[in-house]
Parts: C-alpha cells; sequence; structure tokens
RNA sequence: UGCCCGGUGGUGUAAUGGUAACACAUCGGCCUUUGGAGCCGAGUUUCGAGGUUCGAGUCCUCGCCGGGCAG
C-alpha cells in the first residue's frame, strides 16, 4: 500500500516511517516547510537536509509542501492574535489540524496516497464509526494536540509508534535507524524559537511594550508590568515588581482592555467552569445533551471529570466534579472517556 | 523644635553579644511536541561615622532617612 509520512526530521516521525518501510509499504515522506526563517531556531534549509538525510537512509522518495504562506496567515497570526485578547494560544493543535492532517493529507492523498502516518504517539481504532485513542501507557500520550483533526479523515491515519511499548520503540530505533542522532528535543513552539517568539510578538503587536498595572484580586495596585501579552494565566515568573510579601504570586488574570495583570495565591487559580468554543468530536458524534467525560485542560495536566453540557449557540459549558487548576482561555480543552479521545474545544471564558 | 519608635539581599521579615537565616523575586540547570506550572541548584544583605568588647545586626554617642506623638 502507498503511504504518506510526515516527516519532520526528528526521531519519532522517522522511526514511524522506518517501521512502515519495514513492513513492506511503499512509503513517501513528505516534509512540510512552514518556519519564516526570521523565527526559527534551525534554519528550514538545514531541517529540510536532515529529511533527505533520512529518505536516503530509508530508501524512500522525500516531498517538500510549502506551507510557509498560510502556515503565516492561518497559525501564526492567530497566535499573535491570541496575545493581543490576553488569550494563550496552542499552536500545535491548530498546526495539526490545519497543516499536517491539512495540507499534508491532502497532498499525500492527491498523489494516491491510501493513508498517512505521523510520529505522534495515538492509536486509532476502526469500526463503524473510527476512534482515536491514547497509546498503550507507559508511552507519553500525545492525542491532546490531535483533538481537532478532520474527523472523516480518522480511517486514513496510521499511527505506527503509538500501539507499541517504549522499550521496543527504543530496539526498533537501535535496530532501523543504527547511530541516528536525534536533535535537540528541548524547544518552544516549532516555529518559534526562545528569541523567536519576543522578536515575533514585537513585530505582529502594536504598541508592544506598553507598561500596565499588577493589581491582586481585589483591585490593589501591587507594581507595574511590562506589557500584558508577557503573561499568561498560572504564570508565576516575571512578576517581580509585585512580590516579597504573601509568598509566590501567580497571573489569575490577564486583561488587555485595561491593560492589567490580575495576580493572586495558586489556590485562586482553581476554578470549577468554564466555557469552550469550536468544538471537534472525534470519536463520538456531536452529543444534543449533556455527559461526562474527563476533561483535560493542558497538555500535562491530569484529565479530570467534569461534565459537558452543549448550549445553543454551539460552544460548551464544563463544569468539573472538583475545581481545577488554571483553566486559561486559548488552550485546549480535550474530553476523554478511559483511552478514548472523544472531542474537544478551545476554552473561552472561565466562570469560576 | 522636643520626645518615642524603626532602618538587615531586589522585596517582606528572622537572628539570648558568638559562622547573618527564611520566603518571594532574580539567575542557571532539569523536565516538556503549546503557553504556563513543577523539580534541583546558585549568587547577593546588617543606613553612615565613631566607640565599648576577645567578639556588635544586637550595647553607647553623633549624624542621615522613614513613621508616630507633642503642638
Amino acid at each position: 500500500m502507498k503511504i504518506g509520512v510526515a516527516l519532520s526530521g526528528g526521531k519519532d516521525s522517522s522511526l514511524a516511517a522506518a517501521r512502515l518501510v519495514r513492513e513492506g509499504h511503499q512509503v513517501v515522506g513528505y516534509h512540510l516547510l512552514l518556519s519564516p526563517e526570521r523565527y526559527s531556531a534551525i534554519p528550514p534549509s538545514v531541517q529540510a537536509g536532515k529529511v533527505r538525510e533520512i529518505g536516503e537512509r530509508l530508501g524512500i522518495e522525500i516531498r517538500f509542501i510549502d506551507g510557509r504562506e498560510a502556515f503565516r496567515r492561518e497559525v501564526m497570526d492567530a497566535f499573535a492574535a491570541a496575545y493581543r485578547a490576553g488569550e494563550t494560544p496552542n499552536p500545535c493543535v491548530l498546526c495539526n489540524r490545519l497543516f499536517k492532517f491539512g495540507l499534508l493529507f491532502e497532498t499525500a492523498e492527491a498523489e494516491g496516497c491510501r493513508k498517512l502516518a505521523t510520529g505522534h504517539y495515538a492509536r486509532t481504532e476502526d469500526g463503524v464509526r473510527p476512534r482515536l485513542l491514547k497509546p498503550i501507557p507507559p508511552c507519553r500520550d500525545e492525542t491532546y494536540f490531535l483533538f481537532a483533526i478532520p474527523p472523516g479523515r480518522l480511517d486514513r491515519l496510521l499511527f505506527p509508534l503509538g500501539g507499541i511499548p517504549p522499550e521496543d520503540i527504543r530496539k526498533l530505533s537501535r535496530e532501523l535507524l543504527p547511530g541516528f542522532l536525534p536533535p535537540p528535543v528541548s524547544q518552544e513552539a516549532c516555529f518559534l524559537s526562545r528569541t523567536g517568539l519576543r522578536r515575533f510578538l514585537e513585530d505582529s503587536l502594536p504598541r508592544p511594550e506598553e507598561p500596565g498595572e499588577i493589581v491582586d484580586v481585589s483591585g490593589t495596585v501591587l507594581g507595574e508590568h511590562p506589557g500584558c501579552h508577557f503573561y499568561t494565566v498560572g504564570q508565576r515568573k516575571g512578576l517581580s515588581s509585585a512580590s516579597g510579601k504573601r509568598g509566590p504570586l501567580y497571573v489569575i488574570r490577564v486583561v488587555p482592555e485595561s491593560n492589567r495583570v490580575v495576580v493572586g495565591e495558586k489556590s485562586d487559580l482553581r476554578a470549577r467552569r468554564f466555557r469552550a468554543v469550536s468544538p471537534n468530536w472525534l470519536s463520538i458524534p456531536p452529543p444534543d445533551d449533556p455527559i461526562t467525560a474527563w476533561t483535560k485542560i493542558r497538555y500535562t495536566h491530569p484529565e479530570a471529570e467534569s461534565r459537558i453540557t452543549p448550549r445553543e449557540d454551539g460552544s460548551l459549558e464544563i463544569e468539573f466534579t472538583s475545581p481545577q487548576e488554571a483553566p486559561t482561555p486559548g488552550q485546549a480543552a480535550v474530553f476523554y472517556r478511559h483511552d478514548v479521545l472523544l472531542g474537544g474545544a478551545w476554552i473561552k471564558t472561565v466562570d469560576g
């Protein structure tokens, strides 16, 4: 079978491709060019070179897809807009939806690939309605980033790494890609290096350096900040001008209208209810009535029991059984039942 | 002007006359397929000038600064 593989140049996607090659499939590697040179940690040409090298090593054809203009428009602009609105964007989810499982998927499909594989740690399950599942337990679970992918494509996706235990992945790595040196894993958003984020915001935001007040939950002014887009809910660092007393301070809210950053204790971050918009249901049909599910509000959040109520306007009301720390506008809320990712939505407002 | 308190890292505080400590902040590392968080580690401090004492953040004198009382 002809299978397309999304190849980033990293270890996981290479391994996924290697596995499919070993199984005897006709594999084509697709590499997306997304990041503008100005902001990237690794120059795109260097990354492309890595991908070519992997292609040679595996003996597969490599195709490049230039998505830079659309990426700029659809992911980076949205990223900047979120900061402007005092939200905390999650570009990975958007990029997965629009590019890896969007543009790249469509390109591979048009070129005759029956399936698309990626190196994500996740699983799919066929059936009347295909489902997206978490990987086999000790593996890190990356399904959070996949909640927004188009449901109709689930049956044509392959996650070759999601079904095998980590020790086997290491073994596979030695067998299939001996001597392969993974690039440094540590990174920010893949299209921005650490310095890139700052530069990007300076380029993209009007008057980025406008100072404002740091206030506590009762409105008392505690200090000054250099610009409210440097802050996100739950953040602890960068509050030096307000600190010194009352233990560690955390950002509770960012209010761009008044250019204020509201801070408080860690316990002030806990909230039970929030509203989420633009839901995407993957493994179940969109529900008409309230359902119970376990909701995860950030990548590393241990999902918690909740009730999800669909509203007339298409948004969702989520209520946790017990308050959770720092639901944050702009982040994804992803719903699970055991191993199954039911769907997800974007956190819009937090009610308390 | 008189009297009374107080002045310790960037901030808030601690230290019977005996190695100046704690929290927050800051910096570095770890963690990490988003932003945060979390974990580990580090640096930095006694308002100034004299004096008493083996030894002063601590006691004494003067000054400077901040607050209070008296008017």
